[in-house]
DNA sequence: GGGGAATCTTGTCAGCGACTAGATCGACCC
DNA sequence: GGGTCGATCTAGTCGCTGACAAGATTCCCC
């Protein structure tokens, strides 16, 4: 099926969006671009329009896989909120092309049906971890705090290692990092 | 000297600066152009690249520009470290258009001796507040891990302010959510 | 008032996103 | 087994952009 020799590709969406990753993760989604990505699956410039339309469209196919593997990792991870919370920032070094473009409304349709369900799972997998935290480190009567700090907390220290701008004492292990951070906000009181 | 009229514009580079922020405030820095900013200043295509060089050039000079207002701010807020955090969301919102080039180390040049200088200007800020809170809130001995979380928080709960992808429970002002987010943090325990 | 440096203009080039029209292929149906 | 229709891909074009080069204008300082 990844013939690439005949006049059709194949999977030149899955190609596509492949080779995407690839150039975000090395030089960022500045450097997009649809002409190059067409040269990288070997096929026409004009080749990438037919399955995305324009550029915004195929960095919205990118935002949706992306929140879809988000909610899978975080459910992955177990019900514990802690947990969880290391799966974020995980996934955010793991797959850094995709959670550049997820917080980054400007680049994609965030309001595209496929994306906003895909949001929609990851938040669940948030308010479920949120939900099995021991009340005695739970603030009473107020999950949707909790949950505001929890993924303000991952979604900050994920972005500050993505971004080289954290000092290198932190080290060069981003779970470890993380896990400290994330036992400071929710220590029992 | 904003005369504007003659073969020299006055302060060309203020111009381009102020420019750059409205532009990057309506449609975000992807839809910055070089072209566009001297249409709008009035002056030829070519114009800006006397003072900035090339693009990241002139994002260069934007990030540089933010850190130092950030650290201005932080200090405003007093030692509290609570409020320097409230400062931090606060100039995210209100400076939005530096806030979202100076962690973009992709857009400019991050190692640019006037952007160190000023970033660490900001991470001194950061520091004195760390350095400021009282015994029974502070984690002892790790001062420097108190920092890295009350950074992430902040910066966590920006970053999803600025990308729209808090829910609209959490209301319409940044500084009395970021509060209830950051109490969180560093309750006594 | 003269000279050198700073500032700005005009012209050019390749690369990009988007659009159009047309070529090729594959799957299905009779 | 032949025809047809839609999906996929190609080729060509347009206006825009960033970067560079060469030259014009102006400011500043001696």
């Amino acid at each position: 099926m990844t013939g690439a020799r005949g006049y059709h590709h194949g999977d030149l969406r899955r190609a596509l969006l492949a080779a995407a990753v690839q150039v975000i993760e090395e030089s960022g989604p500045g450097a997009l671009s649809l002409r190059d990505l067409a040269r990288r699956a070997g096929v026409s410039h004009a080749a990438p329009a037919h399955h995305f339309g324009d550029k915004p469209g195929l960095l919205t196919a990118l935002a949706a896989e992306g929140f879809d593997l988000l909610a899978e990792t975080m459910s992955d991870a177990g019900g514990e909120l802690h947990e969880a919370g290391v799966a974020y920032v995980d996934f955010a070094v793991r797959h850094r092309a995709h959670f550049e473009v997820m917080f980054r409304p400007d680049l994609y349709r965030a309001d595209a049906p496929e994306v906003q369900a895909a949001r929609e799972r990851a938040g669940a997998a948030l308010r479920s971890g949120v939900a099995a935290l021991p009340p005695e480190r739970a603030s009473a009567g107020d999950p949707q705090g909790d949950a505001l700090a929890a993924w303000s907390i991952v979604h900050g220290f994920a972005t500050l290692w993505l971004a080289g701008a954290l000092p290198e004492r932190v080290g060069d292990d981003p779970r470890e990092a993380a896990r400290a951070v994330i036992r400071r906000l929710f220590a029992a009181r």
